[in-house]
DNA sequence: TGACACCAATCTGTGCAGGCATAAAAATAA
DNA sequence: TTATTTTTATGCCTGCACAGATTGGTGTCA
């Protein structure tokens, strides 16, 4: 995937740190990176300016690249979020990420039943019946594909470009909870009616039914998941932050 | 602010794109802006590789640094944020925050009074106190400062960082609202009160009184700036994105 | 002797200049 | 149309000078 020497860099750095293998608060040499990683300075460089974006590291002179804790890290960056889900705290992304959803998709629902184009709605329309079609006939793998395309498809009609971004980490949410078996072997015929009426909504122009229906995913949504990260530990962080 | 000479590159860069000084589609060459702005390569290589995370440009081998159009603009980046609030477009950052909190604020509030440690829940109470009196005396300045910490600190009592990192963004679009004369001589009865009734409510371990409560907060404050956007266009992104 | 202010050494990121390698577009040939 | 060569801008490397922060030492004064 990291076709460019500098990407390798910033992907084994930034794993590492988000894994805790490296500390935080440690404190870390370009110099020897160089001569670890074999590669020249303005790679390294790049990699750092890349993950001091992100919140990941701090670089100052006299003293070196530091190594940020975790209440600095960018939570909606690309990056990080892939790390934290492939790292042992993955429970505390999913939580935050799932929060966020629940939060998100129903004022998007309400938003595109007002606002989306008739192509958009026509899509969705079309997206729901194959999640129906798939899903009555038990091919989860398809169906987890249309599920992740539908609630992209909302994400995207509502008009607001914060919400569409999102579409990308809920995909990944999407696709872990099958990867960890926590779908039933065939959908609810619950879900596949509110999915249905969800698409009805916004193509008839029914904001509050959008809003209403799609809570009813994100509630049962949350009840099938919230069970992973039952001690996973929250973080506050400080409202008087630092530069 | 800008105190490295590369952030001044990004600054100067990123500024002119979004504002649409430097057009879409438009290629530029290392080259030319190692001249044009009178800094080395190493400076404008680590300068594009952030304006890349940016998603603004996207420098590839024997073109150039081709310049994107705003439907790949990571609109949660800090950066982002603050140029697009000060474009020609700022309706349209304006209108996307705004949505964003009315979907993510009620569910902090109903988060924080489940989740929220003693301490925020008692700097919550001080806050909404001094919100109420400096609020009455028409003290409109130190009210805006208030106001501002108190929705950051409901942001960060509700344990989310996802939520606790929109302080910043939200910051700013209070700071504008008053900027652009848009709140009452002093603020209204209501929303001293409704303040007062979400930190009761998170203080009281209430959940479903504390969104309620920053639900009608919200609506308010929607109905207030919703004018500031009735011409901007909304921007559907789609939803099979290129990598 | 001890506390404090000031100064110099030193260490490390920042910025500069120039060179070679390479990939991808464009032009040319088959 | 397809294959090959040429062109050209970025990717990557290296040596050098500079700036700013930390550290330790030095000197002054109480």
């Amino acid at each position: 995937m990291a076709t460019s020497l500098h990407a390798h860099v910033v992907e084994h750095l930034g794993s590492r740190i988000v894994s805790g293998q490296i500390p935080r608060g440690s404190i870390i040499l370009a110099a020897d990176l160089e001569q670890k990683l074999q590669v020249s300075r303005s790679v390294i460089r790049e990699a750092v300016r890349v993950l001091a974006q992100c919140g990941l590291v701090n670089s100052t002179k006299r003293v070196g690249i530091r190594v940020l804790s975790a209440e600095h890290w960018n939570p909606y960056d690309d990056h990080v979020i892939r790390w934290r889900l492939a790292s042992d705290h993955r429970g505390a992304q999913l939580r935050s990420l799932t929060e966020l959803r629940i939060a998100v998709e129903p004022m998007a629902a309400e938003l595109a039943a007002e606002v989306a184009p008739e192509a958009l709605r026509k899509e969705l329309m079309l997206l729901s019946a194959q999640m129906n079609h798939y899903g009555r006939m038990g091919d989860l793998r398809r169906f987890l594909e249309l599920d992740i395309r539908f609630h992209a498809a909302v994400l995207a009609a509502s008009g607001n470009e914060m919400f569409a971004n999102l579409a990308t980490p809920i995909g990944a949410i999407l696709r872990g909870r099958t990867d960890l078996g926590l779908m039933p072997e065939r959908p609810h015929e619950e879900a596949l009616l509110w999915h249905q009426s969800v698409a009805d909504a916004i193509s008839n122009a029914d904001p509050a039914a959008a809003r209403r229906n799609m809570e009813s995913i994100m509630r049962r949504t949350h009840n099938e998941i919230s069970g992973l990260w039952e001690d996973e530990q929250r973080l506050f962080v400080d409202a008087s932050k630092p530069k």
